[in-house]
RNA sequence: GGGCGCUUGGCUCAGGUGGUUAGAGCGCAGCCUUCACACGGCUGAGGUCGCAGGUUCAAGUCCUGCAGCGCCCA
């Protein structure tokens, strides 16, 4: 130990920039690959999203992982943390669309010399965002991304993550382009990726396919329309229906109830006519119809809803589309094959009325035109129902007809519950909401989309001579050539002069779903095929930190990816971290206008006051906004500066503590480490299993009475003459503790235990040892006894409250201290009663031995100085 | 509608396998400027553990039902 050298007014202040730099420069938390896969913890950290500004999500979960990976490091792991930004897709483009004032039209060639419209014309709210081509738009988001990313990288180094910034990776770069193109060029090759022309899920407004995950239901206002649907094969009674799509009456292809339904069983497998278009359609039955919902019968129409979908399929009906990706109703021609009508003239006039219209246009006019034919009964009857709406999407979705591509998840159900059985879950609960998801898939996965700023699918298409896509005409890129842009980049074999003409070729024009890349992020990060060396010690990972709102979507299509291209679980544990909600107790969010930037209070607390917050906060658990938690953690940090500074003031000197073995240490400083040894061990136990914020309990309840207690008792003792015994056990005692104590909390106060550490101990505290709890308890040696630390602090405390009630300061001296108990505890005070009486300026300490007493009392006489009487406690 | 979680002093929370007077921090009150710490410290007051049953010698802790709140999925 080198003499330490401690500042006489430790502070807070500027440990942030002064430590950042250092580790960067020591390199601190850079990984290293020369260790074997069992000593090494691999994390598969979240890449945020870059958006330019910090969030106090972003502090709260970042750090409960960051006080894993420094946990880990500590234990001798070599911690491979890397972190990456997900620059891909959506929101990259609508900031470059509102930065820059443009938008994308991939039926634009490309400009080299586009410049985007100047700021003046951004800020005129009337002006029209400026078409250019796709890859002019993606070059702008390239220029924005690297902007931005500089900047949020500084933030986020403000916050004290340890992870390995040479490790970094972003969604969009070559190396997360290439694992996506490759990785599903290999599921296309096995036959877990397939195209299809199905129904999709479709928004308007970002004319873009959406998947099952990135639903959600909003309720709306609507109205059940009751209508007549005629049988054409005798004078019966007609047949009534409810829906709340009247619009979609003309791509009705069949009217379903319960096969069970007593009013129908004589309509099944009849047909009857749409009102408006004369159509005939089939009466079916299917067990999701629902007998008290409306009239118990219903319209199918291709498509309204899911559930249309559902019958559509199970019942094999035809299909009639009528609502286009622009959520106008397209061409409908009745009378030809497909839209056969017993009265195509009136179907053609009806349709003319609403063609071209957006549907809720459309509904107006038909429900008008359904009135006057006196086939609407009964006035619309408004009510409230569950509509589904793209997450980040201004109208309902649409469900489309079109060509996407798919990857297979359904027929995985099983493996798929029984690896999320397999991974360990903290909280255990959040499996439930695994389970709950993959047991409700409805429909394999859907990654295409079309969308401009993303991973492109790594295939063209052959064109036949009159320059049709040729079914089965697929053009595979093949893997040296990864990444590839099929709008730029030509297919082997082929001439650029090709694309797009009769016996040529066209590329594919969707992009991936950002999921589909972000699924990859430990293959990414592992370097997949790029390092093999190091991907097989650092895959399947150790952890996968993440919010729980994204169990359905990043969580599971990372699972489904690893199953598919390696038949094993992606990781070992999840960590799932809450919300941060606001003193309401409503989420915290930027989409609720509740944000709050957690960049002033790093500044005002500081960076470990901060942490202390996220850190006390336990897996999974919403976490309320406070910064009374940060105060509370800044006093610790403080307080961990000041009782550094006491006890280094005790240990210095040019020698070391004498070597005192478990005979040299007095009982009181033998009973400390016991005590302090425990604590180890329950703080480790608590690591292991994920229960940080238990560990940091523990230990900063022990820091709280060592520094009331212990460092009390030993004042004045540690003051004494080194040479002799009990001087020389205190200062041993105060120099072992300390260095534990500091180990303990570095993982969540890195920066004032660095600071605390870098006084007297060489190389950087967040590269020492784990204290181990074993080797402190032989410190301590068998003879300790712990419970010493309770029965003093009793005494501790009486003497406290005898002067503070006296309103006497603490320094006030004792005239008489009188401990009465039971032999056994009262054995333990006498071993402390030198501490005892120099810390509680005791002039006559009386021990009674009472073998009737079942616990300690203690009376306290103050010394009569300005005439306060006797006081005493218990 | 189904599932999951929560409900402990004014506030925020801890309370593995049920066991003596239910813990912490904040806030509050009082006190102390003591030579690590006033960006402090000490001491104290404050709780029918959501409600109703049940199991048990014993329940905040287990079981059942109910209520409220939140989330996930329909």
């Amino acid at each position: 130990m080198a003499t330490p050298r401690v500042p006489d007014r430790p502070s807070l202040e500027g440990l942030e920039d002064r430590w950042a730099t250092r580790w960067e420069q020591d390199g601190t938390y850079r990984f290293d690959p020369a260790h074997g896969r069992a000593d090494i913890y691999s994390i598969d950290t979240p890449p945020p999203t870059v958006s330019g500004s910090l969030h106090v999500g972003h502090v709260f979960s970042y750090t409960q992982t960051d006080i894993v990976a420094r946990y880990q490091r500590m234990t001798g792991k070599a911690v491979f943390y890397p972190i990456g930004w997900d620059d891909n897709g959506l929101p990259t483009e609508r900031r470059v669309q509102d930065y820059f004032g443009v938008s994308c039209d991939p039926s634009l060639p490309y400009d080299a010399d586009f410049l985007p419209p100047p700021l003046e014309h951004k800020r005129d709210k009337n002006a029209r965002a400026v078409p250019t081509s796709r890859p002019n738009f993606i070059e702008l988001c390239n220029i924005l991304i690297t902007e931005d990313e500089q900047a949020f990288e500084r933030l986020f180094r403000k916050l004290g993550a340890s992870v390995d910034w040479t490790q970094h990776y972003t969604t969009i770069s070559e190396v997360s382009r290439r694992a996506s193109q490759r990785g599903f060029l290999r599921l296309l090759a096995r036959g877990e990726a397939y195209r299809q022309e199905a129904p999709t899920l479709w928004d308007v407004d970002f004319q873009t396919a959406v998947a099952q995950a990135e639903l959600v239901d909003k309720e709306d206002a609507g109205f059940y329309h009751r209508l007549r649907f005629v049988r054409p094969s005798n004078d019966g009674h007609p047949v009534e229906i409810e829906t709340t799509r009247p619009e979609l009456v003309p791509a009705c292809v069949a009217l379903v109830a319960h096969p069970a339904d007593e009013r129908y069983q004589g309509l099944f497998g009849t047909e009857v006519l749409t009102p408006l278009f004369n159509v005939p359609v089939p009466v079916l039955p299917h067990e999701l119809a629902e007998p008290d919902k409306g009239s118990g019968i219903a319209m199918i129409c291709t498509f309204g809803d899911l559930t249309d979908v559902t019958w559509w399929r199970d019942l094999a009906l035809p299909t009639r589309s009528v609502v286009g990706r622009d959520g106008r109703l397209g061409p409908a021609p009745f009378g030809a094959p497909g839209w056969e009508s017993v009265d195509s003239a009136r179907a053609n006039a009806s349709y003319a009325e609403i063609e071209g219209m957006p549907v809720k246009r459309a509904q107006t006019r038909i429900v008008e035109l359904l009135r006057e034919s006196g086939d609407l009964l009964g006035e619309p009857r408004a009510i409230t129902h569950a509509v589904k709406y793209y997450e980040r999407g201004r109208r309902p979705l649409e469900i489309v007809t079109s060509s996407q591509w798919y990857v297979r998840t359904l027929d995985r159900r099983e493996t798929l519950l029984a690896r999320g059985r397999e991974l360990q879950w903290h909280p255990e609960h959040m499996r439930a909401r695994y389970e709950a998801w993959v047991e409700g898939l409805t429909g394999d996965w859907n990654i295409s989309r079309q969308r401009f700023f993303g991973v492109p699918f790594p295939v063209w298409y052959q064109l036949d001579d009159e320059g049709e896509v040729v079914v089965d005409g697929l053009l595979l890129a093949c893997e040296e050539r990864l990444p590839v842009d099929p709008s730029t980049d030509v297919p082997d074999g082929y001439t650029e002069d090709q694309r797009g003409k009769p016996g040529g070729f066209v590329g594919d024009p969707d992009v991936m779903d950002t999921w589909a890349t972000s699924s990859l992020s430990p293959q990414i990060a592992g370097k997949w095929e790029e390092d093999p060396e190091l991907f097989a010690k650092v895959f399947p990972m150790d952890l996968r930190p993440q919010a729980h709102e994204i169990i359905r979507t990043w969580l599971f299509s990372t699972i489904v990816r690893s199953e598919l291209e390696h038949s094993a679980l992606p990781w070992r544990h999840a960590a799932i971290s809450g919300w941060i909600l606001d003193p309401d107790r409503k989420k915290i969010g930027k989409s609720l206008g509740n944000a709050i930037t957690p960049l002033e209070y790093l500044e005002k607390y500081s960076t470990d006051a901060v942490r202390y917050w996220a850190g006390s906060a336990r897996l999974g658990a919403d976490t309320v906004f406070s910064e009374e938690q940060m105060k509370v953690g800044r006093r610790l940090a403080i307080k961990i500066l000041n009782a550094s500074r006491f006890v280094l003031s005790r240990v210095d000197g040019s020698e070391s503590p004498a070597p005192v073995g478990a005979p040299g240490l007095t009982a009181v400083d033998a009973a400390m480490l016991a005590r302090l040894a425990a604590v180890v061990d329950e703080a480790t136990a608590e690591f292991e299993s994920y229960d940080h914020a238990r560990a940091l309990e523990v230990t900063e309840s022990f820091f709280w009475s060592y520094c009331d207690d212990y460092l009390e008792l030993v004042k004045t003792r540690s003051y004494g003459d080194p040479s002799h015994a009990g001087p020389a056990s205190a200062r041993h005692a105060l120099a072992l503790s300390l260095s534990v104590i500091l180990r303990l909390f570095a993982p969540f106060l890195p920066y004032s235990t660095e600071e605390a550490w870098s006084w007297w101990q060489s190389g950087s505290i967040h590269n020492s040892e784990w204290p181990s709890g074993a080797a402190l308890a032989s410190q301590a040696g068998p003879g300790a006894r712990p419970e010493l630390v309770d029965a003093v602090a009793l005494v501790l405390v009486a003497l406290r409250r005898a002067k503070s009630e006296a309103k006497g300061s603490m320094r006030t001296q004792v005239a008489r201290c009188r401990v009465t108990g039971p032999p056994s505890l009262v054995e333990l005070v006498e071993l402390a009663s030198g501490d005892l009486s120099d810390a509680g300026a005791i002039a006559q300490l009386e021990l009674v031995r009472d073998p009737d007493a079942a616990a300690l009392s203690v009376v306290v006489e103050l010394a009569a100085e300005d005439g306060p009487g006797p006081s005493s406690g218990s």
